[in-house]
DNA sequence: CTTTTGCATGGGAATGATTCTAGTTTACAC
DNA sequence: GTGTAAACTAGAATCATTCCCATGCAAAAG
């Protein structure tokens, strides 16, 4: 259960900057960071680590299943910790907002149409970009910032 | 019908670079382009044209909506032209080749998820990767290059 | 058909994200 | 503890994309 055990199973040897990584992404109250969010976390728990060994780690940790990354609109990566239930996400693009939801219809469909097709599935994501509720009746919402 | 037309209509002067990006994208066996592969196409055409250039029409032509912007996996964008339909992706990670579908049930279960959110949709897109009937019986198939 | 006017272009520099390189440090098996 | 492979840091390098600005060209006006 501890951080540590979970590096050690996935074949990553339990370093500081990857503890750190790790705790960081669980802790997270938004679960959808950047590298350079991850990086700046870091830096204010007032860490020394280099924003390559972010994006190093944060490769690895997607490569060994922990993490999952995901191409939004825009070009650069987010990654948010895999607590092991797959969901699709819904991204606000007035505000940022991201929501999770599971359709388990979609999921059926998705496996039909790439079974018909004779292909095997690593991965897959659905995304969908829109306005949030809260931009739309006020302009605002928990989350303000734009991007 | 003509490119020309169609640029006016989508109230863009019709430029000589525009017209052949334009062409090409419709022409593109494969269509689903970089920025790069539009370049590279058009240096084939003899025709002397700057990438910032094919980087800036291809933005404008998304924003008119001739063109979709595709965010795949490994960072760069791919574009095809907007031929009307919608229809979502599957994507070999072996070589490349892009399959397309359209599944009205998934397309109506994604408005009902949006719709109980309070969610106004924009756009949306869904990704499968995984690996082509091909390249798993023969290791190869259509499109043998890796990437 | 020519002039006018302003948006479009080209190319090189700039930016932003991400990855590589070299030399140094650390985790962990013995 | 000690050795060794793996990991770390900082900074340089790379890749995709965008910016900047002097020049060019499409469309409107004459």
């Amino acid at each position: 259960m501890s951080d540590s055990a979970d590096l050690k199973k996935a074949g990553l040897k339990a370093t500081l900057p990857r503890l750190k990584i790790l705790s960081i992404l669980e802790a997270a109250k938004v679960h959808h960071m950047t590298a350079e969010d991850v990086y700046k976390a870091l830096l204010e728990t007032g860490e020394e680590v280099g924003l390559a060994t972010v994006y190093r780690v944060l490769t690895q940790f997607e490569a060994a299943g922990l993490v999952i990354r995901h191409n939004f609109e825009g070009g650069r990566s987010v990654f948010e910790i895999n607590q092991g239930s797959h969901h699709d996400h819904v991204v606000c693009v007035e505000c940022g907002e991201v929501f999770e939801f599971y359709d388990p219809a979609i999921e059926e469909r998705q496996r039909k149409v790439a079974e018909s097709l004779g292909f095997d599935v690593d991965s897959h994501s659905l995304y969908m970009y829109g306005v949030c509720l809260g931009m739309k009746r006020h302009g605002h919402c928990s989350k303000k910032e734009g991007r």
